[in-house]
DNA sequence: TACCAGAAGTGACTAATGTCACACGCATGC
DNA sequence: GCATGCGTGTGACATTAGTCACTTCTGGTA
């Protein structure tokens, strides 16, 4: 791929939005582009972890697997997205897979090269803080509607999360099947289907072909906030 | 208080032990000095966030009220720690109060001051990415263990993150009441007693005049990691 | 000492979800 | 066309943990 496609990309997106040409070049320069396949893994959560990852095209689940082989996924990505800084930066393994759930590119930067752009461009430094702020963010409302909500909010969260912002007729990011919603939202299968089929019923949300559509965001958000 | 011995409090914890004297000066420097009340509040949910905290004594609870009024205990804060990154980095608001558990006090820098420092002192930068990735790592393994085990494991994981590392006898860092601990490990009062209650017949734990102490701390590690 | 407040202990009941079992529908490929 | 597999729909049941309603302890204090 040439320089000025990545160049493109990268500039795309929000958190590179403001690189200047010198820092662009850098990133591409000091990285390697990867390619991935359908199923394949970008990270192996356990793994000694000495590179950063920015997704330049593709989707991918980031996910966990406990001791006791329960799955639980925290977070789709999409292009644009820093991936493998935790590790990168605390030294410590991966805590996480991140799989490629369809064809997916990437920028894979070393430690010792990121540590170099970051001496160098002072704002990358800041850039990547606001990256982690927000992170951190989000990790800790996971955990406050993981517990303060039952399962019914808790679903409305997530699907009000992989909604499309521009809410293009209620359409979500990314088509998962009730299982794979079950491990993002922390619960079964069977009761994803349950509640989708009830607010099927209100006219809350669509479920057509297998494909959830937000059909009632207004109210799907007043759930998200329920009491019970 | 005198400069050298705000410098060697700060000189005594990890994050920055590391700092050379002309950083730490920096700090003091364009920090202000707060102390608070058992009770008060460091830092309050939903507030604009303009300032970086740094803990020099004392301790601190990190808690979030949810929108139905479930109180969600994410950590307790000790000498050392940074508070506040979050809303200081992404220009947010405030995500979860911060509250004095006993007398504390604490350095305070805007966030002008410590972009300055940031650009001064390139060092910074990384060791605040450092101890970010390490607030992510330890709220994905929150999120795994909420959601990967049932009760009992869970308390066995937040017991052990409150026991001292020196494992001076079993004791925990901080004497928290049970219903404390209910709000930090995700459970109801009732249920923490009952579980305490089963482990201390079967010599894993101690509670006396409601303290526990860790009496078999392989065990609970196992607990842990437990099947179910 | 007697009293009070805040914690802790406990039984009975209830609610929320997971689990199991199985039917169904739809696409894929031989 | 038919077999195969995967995702989905649904009832019955089992479990887990929360809730409620008390009682009992403990430490501090008038």
């Amino acid at each position: 791929m040439k320089v000025e496609e990545l160049a493109n990309i990268l500039a795309e997106h929000s958190l590179f939005a403001d690189c200047d040409d010198a820092e662009l070049a850098d990133l591409i320069l000091r990285g390697h582009f990867m390619q991935y396949k359908k199923g394949d893994e970008l990270i192996m959560q356990g793994d000694p972890g000495n590179t950063l990852l920015i997704l330049l095209s593709g989707n991918a689940r980031t996910s966990m697997i406990a001791s006791n082989g329960h799955e639980v996924v925290l977070d789709y990505a999409e292009a644009g997205q820093v991936l493998g800084e935790i590790a990168l930066f605390d030294g410590g393994d991966r805590t996480a897979t991140v799989t490629a759930i369809e064809p997916t590119s990437a920028l894979s930067i070393t430690r010792g090269a990121f540590e170099e752009i970051l001496a160098k461009h002072k704002n990358m430094a800041l850039r990547l803080l606001k990256v982690m702020a927000k992170r951190i963010r989000m990790a800790n409302s996971m955990i406050e509607g993981d517990r303060a909500y039952t399962s019914g909010p808790r679903l409305a969260r997530y699907l009000l999360r992989l909604s499309v912002v521009g809410a293009e007729e209620g359409r979500l990011k990314l088509d998962l099947s009730q299982s794979e919603l079950g491990n993002f939202a922390g619960m079964s299968r069977e009761h994803i289907n349950r509640q989708l089929s009830a607010w099927s019923e209100s006219q809350i949300v669509a479920v057509e072909s297998g494909k959830v559509r937000i059909l009632d965001h207004a109210m799907l958000s007043h759930i998200a906030e329920a009491d019970s």
